[in-house]
RNA sequence: GGAUGGGUUCCCGAGCGGCCAAAGGGAGCAGACUGUAAAUCUGCCGUCGACGACUUCGGUGGUUCGAAUCCACCCCCAUCCA
């Protein structure tokens, strides 16, 4: 089993960080967190840059300090944000060839995001594992966009490397990971392309990006895997997004190690849990074949008890 | 005892002669949700032998072709005055 170091410890891979975009997870405490022996969680640069800002955060001793949350924190880049605002409504911000503008309120006010200001803030915040500002489509955009969004991907990945290794060289302790993200949407020799130009100017891991979901819901298992085979076959491979219990298996054995996903808490905040089919959980750990070895079980209390079989 | 405002489907609350089984919330139920603007969104939500029929708008009578809506009396509730 491999692991990943880093400066609030050492994680053990494969792993699964919850989303705690604004610093908590939603509709419970970091007791839960940690009793569910929750290795690490993933945080939002660009939600935390809205509110409560960096430099708060920074005055009041970065995101462990500030959550109290002690173990690994990977923050998020915010491309992500930008991709699915833009994709509700265009007036919420745009991409711009060396930023990308955010319009949360739709009007005048306008918050510039820089592959730079984007690394100063995940240095602000203290985070075990950063991630470089991408730009990401959907793998039904059209070819110009793909190859736009591998373009800028990379250009501003190398920017953030460079932020990085400025901001980096005056820190002491052990220096934070840095991962880049490929894209390429569906095409394999764009990912392929993308994945090999991130690795010469290399990063601690790399993140799958895009959206990873065809329209019935189904886990791309191509693009996924051409993403896969476009990262460093020795460091960590981060699936971002993904997901429900068999899609990480699937993902695991095409290389993937790393994954988050609001679904697991979106979900159990709306009651709906993933537990173990009969005969799936073995006495030393869990044992998981391929296919729905999970079903989902409602739980409110006895009166509303109920199962119901995971969507084939 | 007097004055005024009210009593609407599980709850809150619109409606104030026909287009009303009755707006809109909430609750409930069934789904959705995948680097979280998502405690959000969608559907159902009086009953049935169901493109129609039946029973509902405090109660009882009445006016009218037709009443949740108008009239009379009664019963409750709220506030105010004695």
């Amino acid at each position: 089993m491999t692991t990943l170091r880093t400066p609030h410890g050492t994680v053990s891979l494969p792993a699964f960080f919850p989303d705690a975009t604004h610093g908590c997870v939603r509709a419970t405490g970091f007791d839960d967190v940690i009793a569910s022996r929750t290795p690490g969680l993933v945080m939002n640069s660009y939600h935390l840059f809205n509110r409560p800002g960096a430099k708060l955060i920074k005055a009041l001793g970065g995101l462990h300090a500030f959550t109290g949350f002690d173990r690994p924190i990977l923050t998020d880049s915010g491309g992500f944000q930008l991709f699915s605002l833009v994709r509700e409504n265009a007036a919420y911000g745009e991409i711009r060839d060396n930023e990308i503008i955010f319009r949360p309120d739709m009007g005048t006010d306008k918050l510039i995001f820089t592959p730079e200001k984007c690394i100063q803030a995940q240095f602000q915040y203290g985070s075990d594992i950063m991630m470089a500002l991408d730009v990401c489509t959907h793998p039904d955009d059209p070819e110009d966009v793909q190859r736009r969004s591998v373009e800028l991907t990379v250009k501003w990945a190398a920017r953030c490397r460079a932020e990085y290794d400025k901001l980096a060289k005056g820190k002491k302790g052990e220096r934070p990971l840095l991962f880049a993200i490929v894209q390429g949407g569906s095409d394999p020799a764009l990912r392929m392309e993308c994945g090999k130009r991130l690795q010469e100017i290399g990063f601690d891991g790399y993140g799958f990006g895009g959206w990873p979901l065809d329209t019935e819901g189904h886990l791309r298992d191509d693009i996924l895997r051409a993403a896969a085979d476009a990262m460093h076959p020795e460091q960590p491979k981060y699936a971002m997004g993904l997901g429900q219990p068999d899609e990480i298996v699937r993902c695991v054995e095409m290389g993937y190690t790393l994954f988050d996903c609001v679904i697991p808490t979106r979900e159990a905040r709306h009651q709906r849990l993933y537990v173990f089919k009969e005969g799936m959980e073995t006495p030393t750990g869990v044992r998981v074949p391929g296919g729905k070895f999970y079903r989902f079980h409602y739980a409110l209390d006895d009166k509303h008890a109920r199962d119901a079989s995971p969507v084939d």
